[in-house]
DNA sequence: CGGCATACGTATGTATACAATCGTGTACAG
DNA sequence: CTGTACACGATTGTATACATACGTATGCCG
């Protein structure tokens, strides 16, 4: 449904083509995209309403996060994931089942260097645990809020010796789901984040430019 | 910033002045807020985008919710009070204590029978339990669901006997937040959601038009 | 030399004209 | 009588012209 330039233009916007201060004139995307203002001008609400730019003035800009405000994030996406994971144990089908286990083989078998495909790979395992909720309003939810520092999280799965401690997280997850144990699934979704968030502090405390 | 023909059209369809099969033509909102088709047609993308309006086909109605979609987003809500009741008892500064005290005084001189007044002021203590936690995330999420199921929020508080249980524990709560406990915070307002759920699915069960 | 006011340019907000598509109703054929 | 196909109407998607407001730069006055 969503229009073609709405993508086109969310994933120049997370891909960083556009600078941080940089003025998203219309006339400019216009130009860009080859349409004329008013899908423009549609695509910049829609990224507006989630969170991706601002309007500052009269402008619109892509959004940048303080340390603070991802911080925020983070922690409401902790409270979310656990929520989720714990649903998920307790709704989720033996297809969800399976296809959660299918991601994870695959990602055992990813090169740990290349950090784009990790996240990617990495964001798909998150995005069918939270479709095993069978829970519109979580998914929807933890997609809101994933969008919003998905810019950011290309970094962290990089960091020395976190990606085989995330494949071990999302094994001991998955056995928990596919047991049914809630409690159990929540606490370990819950303690994967915290400690992504950790190591997300501990890299801006090295260099805050990771930002 | 929100266009003002935005603010109206979201009113008049919490409002529930149209009907729930009745397409929103762009023509008529046209004629009925005297603007043109393009804020209109704004107002209709960003209402989308709040859940409170879906394209059927080609035309834009107000949506309406089953019984499970409904559950489903409670459960989710009681997951971020509980959070966001925790987070307050934390974050919370003197002054957020002062307003909170004072919103539930004024409740205490409500007429019960008034379910629209009571609705109001509900609303807006939770609200400032939500602005209490300072967590930009929080509070949007938190928004989100609630605009969605407001329109059928109405009935619950007035629900026989219920007035004076939610004031006891928003009181409980309340003190709570002051002690800066937020282990117990976020169980009272779990409880609290929970409940809520609870009545409601009660009363579908004695009436299922009450969605 | 500095600050304020004004004027101009540029970008957004709004209105409308045009294009395309989808739904619907009717007519015809099986 | 029913199903299908075609055509027409209505409604949305797109483009552009016009209005407005904001930011900026410049010039004048203190």
């Amino acid at each position: 449904m969503a229009s073609p330039i709405h993508q086109r233009l969310r994933e120049d916007v997370l891909a960083g083509v556009f600078a941080p201060d940089e003025p998203l004139t219309e006339a400019k995307l216009t130009e860009r995209y080859g349409t004329s203002r008013t899908p423009v001008r549609e695509a910049l609400q829609r990224l507006e309403q989630d969170g991706l730019v601002e309007r500052r003035g009269k402008a619109v800009v892509v959004r940048t996060h303080s340390a603070e405000e991802i911080i925020d994030i983070y922690e409401s996406r902790i409270v979310l994931e656990q929520a989720a994971a714990a649903k998920a144990a307790v709704k989720a089908t033996a297809l969800d089942h399976q296809l959660l286990r299918a991601l994870l083989l695959q990602m055992r078998q990813l090169d740990a260097g290349d950090g784009r495909v990790l996240a990617e790979t990495n964001r798909a395992f998150h995005a069918q645990l939270w479709h095993a909720t069978h829970s519109p309003s979580l998914i929807g939810l933890l997609e809101r809020l994933d969008q919003q520092v998905r810019r950011y999280t290309l970094t962290t799965l990089t960091y020395p010796g976190r990606w085989p401690v995330v494949l071990a997280d999302y094994a001991e997850l998955l056995a928990a789901v596919e047991a049914r144990d809630p409690q159990r699934a929540g606490e370990i979704a819950a303690r994967h984040m915290s400690d992504a968030l950790g190591i997300r502090l501990k890299m801006y405390a090295e260099d805050p430019r990771t930002l």
